[in-house]
DNA sequence: ATGGCCATCGCGGATGGA
């Protein structure tokens, strides 16, 4: 089975990308970030067309998730936001995914960590909170759920390898000490980072800047990420981030990243 | 080079993104 995320940036705008996408690419679990829609705008029938199930949490113009999984899977014990971490915008939700009827369930969390805009900034401070609710919410989770996936666009580069240009870009948003910390104690709860379990080519990114041709020079970041428990590593058997839908016109500057897990 | 692009709101140009 296949989990993805996915920054899409407008869900109104990249809809027919997204539709196109799950298509070619049946993934079984996805997870949506920057769907830019309130909730009476979400979708939802086109994506049962496609064959999925959703539970969204939206937001007007800013920020805004979902999660979908492919029929005849469900969706249930739906989170939005963080237990205990009063927040206005719709940043992350959980729900136990059972991806088909006699598979075992697992416990998904899509997440849209803030961005930051700049370190010292009161936008860096909200990130800082909120990644350490964030830490201590999945901690709780991690607890209840041994299968469990947090995925997302975290904001935040593991290290200078997912940085086109980490001399230029030392300690700037995306790639400070603080920010990677809080990456690494997210780890430290018992998280795997996916996309390093298998070999990657070099200047792996999922995130290019739409300006100056930076897809076309692969200036980018690797700034999206899928973090596996303990027992989803044992089943994990490939990771890739899928660049063709970057290539499309009117693309998102995000590209999904792809895990397959062994079937039980 | 104090920028370059894109989405939103809303109909000009500011704001946020990363």
């Amino acid at each position: 089975m296949q989990l993805a995320t996915w920054n899409i940036n407008s869900l109104s705008v990249r809809l027919p990308h997204l539709l196109d996408w799950l298509a070619a690419r049946a993934v079984d679990v996805v997870a949506l970030q920057e769907l830019k829609l309130t909730d009476d705008k979400f979708p939802v029938q086109a994506l049962e067309r496609a064959g999925y199930t959703a539970a969204w949490f939206g937001q007007k113009t800013y920020n805004g998730v979902a999660l979908l999984v492919r029929v005849p899977g469900a969706l249930s014990a739906v989170q939005r936001n963080i237990p205990g971490f009063p927040d206005d915008q719709a940043r992350v939700m959980a729900a136990t995914v059972q991806p088909a009827p006699n598979a075992a369930a697992l416990r998904v969390i899509g997440a849209y960590v803030p961005n930051g805009q700049a370190p010292g900034s009161d936008k860096f401070a909200y990130k800082m909170r909120w990644l350490e609710a964030l830490r201590g919410w999945v901690a709780q989770e991690l607890a209840r759920h041994p299968r469990l996936v947090l995925m997302g666009d975290f904001n935040i580069t593991v290290d200078d390898d997912d940085v086109w240009d980490p001399e230029g870009l030392r300690d700037t948003i995306h790639c400070t000490r603080e920010e990677r910390a809080h990456l690494q104690a997210l780890k430290d709860l018992g998280l795997y980072d996916a996309l390093r379990l298998f070999p990657q080519p070099p200047k792996s990114f999922t995130w290019w800047d739409y300006r100056q041709l930076a897809f076309a020079k692969n200036r980018g970041m690797r700034i999206d990420h899928i973090f596996i428990s303990d027992e989803l590593k044992n089943r994990a058997i490939a990771c890739c981030i899928d660049r063709e839908m970057r290539k499309r016109t009117q693309p998102s500057d995000h590209a999904p990243v792809v895990l397959t897990l062994a079937d039980e």
